[in-house]
DNA sequence: TGAGTATGTTCAG
DNA sequence: TGAACCTACTCAT
């Protein structure tokens, strides 16, 4: 489930469960063996993240990972784990703990030019203390491009995916196919708030939930009874919490969009 | 059992 | 712009 809300979730679940030990490495997929090799028994010093993008930091080297599309860690907690799956790419333990990483697009060893130069391709991520929107901003109010396509766009905010533009678009009453220099710059600051609000509630709780208490109506249940989380995003078929008005979708940036023609 | 889908990125053309 | 790639889950047959 990866957006940048994950990312920092599984960054400080490393930090907790590894940082100044000494960790084991293994591959029981096998595409990993030589990194893993080269890790096993290494200090684990620390975790950093900027958008979707996760570093793990070793005494000697930094792992580079970054999950895609269908990448996930799933925890074990010791003294005694379950072993991984054959498609864990890669398994971290200690005498505690162990996270298996399957699917993820990049795993890599890298050194620190490295996670530099992946970090300087990337815009302000929302997460950070210090994240500065300006040069997001500035992106947004020249181009041409759809806001839809822009949110998607790494390079200008880091750490948004599909999800959380739906609905920072819909917080906004934005539709996704304005020009980014048509975007008032209140509604751009709009969306930057909400983003730094809901990428770290998110990280919290482990997943996105967008939607505010005065809308979480008790009839408001997916399918299996569960609460509901998105404003439009996946609700096709379904109203607008807000409004009722059929969800719309398009392909936007080679992704589903979803938005409420009313609303937005 | 197989098709379809998915919160993403990169590279070829 | 489209295809390729990585895995797990749901749904229809």
């Amino acid at each position: 489930m990866p957006e940048g809300h994950s990312i920092r979730h599984y960054a400080d679940m490393h930090e907790k469960a590894f940082a100044n030990t000494r960790v084991a490495t293994l591959s029981p997929q096998g595409r990993f063996s030589d990194g893993a090799a080269k890790l096993n028994n290494q200090l684990f010093t620390g975790v950093s993240a900027h958008g979707k993008h996760l570093f793990l930091h070793f005494e000697e080297d930094i792992l580079h990972i970054h999950l895609g599309l269908y990448g996930s860690f799933t925890w074990r907690r010791g003294p005694s784990f379950e072993s991984p799956k054959e498609t864990a790419r890669l398994r971290i333990s200690n005498e505690m703990f162990a996270s298996d990483l399957s699917g993820p697009t990049a795993c890599e060893i890298i050194d620190d030019a490295g996670r530099q130069s992946k970090v300087s391709k990337l815009g302000p991520d929302p997460i950070h203390d210090n994240a500065n929107p300006d040069d997001a901003w500035v992106k947004v109010h020249k181009s041409s491009k759809t806001i839809g396509e822009l949110l998607m766009d790494q390079s200008i905010i880091a750490g948004i995916g599909n999800v959380y533009r739906a609905e920072l678009l819909f917080l906004s009453n934005t539709s996704p196919f304005v020009p980014g220099k048509y975007v008032p710059q209140e509604v751009f600051a709009d969306i930057w708030a909400n983003s730094v609000r809901l990428l770290r509630l998110g990280a919290k709780d482990g997943r996105i939930n967008t939607v505010s208490p005065e809308h979480l109506q008790g009839e408001e249940v997916d399918l299996h009874g569960r609460m509901q989380y998105n404003y439009v995003y996946k609700r096709t078929g379904r109203g607008c919490v807000v409004c009722g008005t059929a969800i719309s979708t398009a392909p936007l940036a080679g992704r589903t969009v979803y938005w409420c023609e009313t609303c937005q």
